[in-house]
DNA sequence: GTTCGGTTTCCTGTTT
DNA sequence: GAAACAGGAAACCGAA
């Protein structure tokens, strides 16, 4: 249903996001918000309103966004089982979105609980809200990366594969109301895995590997050992941001 | 075609 | 005994 659905017809001024994108990224980027000047009038974008009262109409441009945006698998959401309102959507627990699309549920649900958390607010292209060069500079370290998207949009797809391991991590931890993950220390980067099988699991689909385990994943985390991005904690399931890792300390987006 | 970074896979041994 | 950790080694893969 939703391949109707081009990129460059849903998003037209996100061509230059990279789809896998952080959500701090994201939010953060100056091509962020999308302008949807071909959408005028009647029908408000999903973007400027609350979820709880988006259309299906919207419901169905989010997902297909979060397919866009996340590198979901398109294929294991059953679009047809969110063929609802914005308010049913926002009533349906957790649990629900994982029975409905499973791995990709667990993800959507947690993209949903962050837009609603966050309200609309950041959605909404204000020059107050959307991060100035400079400012953003200083705020953002991913700074760097966006200019150079913007400055070479070629490069988007190569973008793609720049989503490594341990940010993937770090915005587990920073999605509200995630249950896998969760802070030992926030100021301290020490974080605990709640629930190795589910991390290993949205990993491997993150990657499209359904082989992968908590065991391999723990092995590539340990590989940051040696460069800074993690520091080594003798705790079992326990890690800490090291000093090479950033953007966790943004919790407030 | 080569190099490189970032995993992924497999393994053995150790610790909890 | 199971689960998790530690780390070596090799393979894989996409990007440059």
């Amino acid at each position: 249903m939703l391949d109707s659905f081009t990129h460059s017809s849903f998003l037209p001024a996100t061509q230059f996001c990279d789809p896998l994108m952080t959500w701090t990224e994201l939010i953060n980027c100056d091509e962020y918000p999308p302008t949807f000047d071909h959408q005028t009038g009647s029908d408000p974008l999903w973007t400027s309103i609350p979820p709880e009262h988006w259309t299906k109409h919207h419901v169905c441009e989010w997902l297909q966004f979060c397919c866009d945006q996340y590198k979901l698998d398109a294929n294991c959401i059953p679009f047809s089982q969110f063929n609802i309102c914005g308010l049913q959507l926002c009533s349906m627990s957790k649990e629900e979105f994982i029975d409905a699309a499973g791995v990709c549920g667990e993800y959507l649900y947690f993209i949903l609980q962050n837009i609603r958390v966050h309200g609309t607010t950041f959605l909404t292209p204000t020059e107050d809200i959307r991060p100035s060069t400079e400012h953003c500079e200083q705020k953002m370290p991913m700074k760097t990366v966006m200019v150079k998207r913007e400055k070479n949009p070629s490069q988007t797809k190569a973008g793609v594969h720049s989503s490594h391991l341990w940010e993937f991590v770090r915005d587990l931890l920073l999605a509200p109301n995630n249950n896998i993950l969760e802070w030992e220390d926030r100021d301290q980067g020490i974080f605990r895995v709640v629930k190795s099988d589910s991390l290993a699991r949205m990993w491997g689909q993150r990657k499209k590997n359904d082989k992968m385990t908590y065991e391999k994943l723990s092995r590539a985390l340990r590989h940051y050992y040696k460069t800074g991005i993690l520091d080594r904690v003798d705790r079992r399931l326990v890690y800490k941001f090291g000093k090479n890792a950033h953007g966790w300390q943004d919790d407030r987006l």
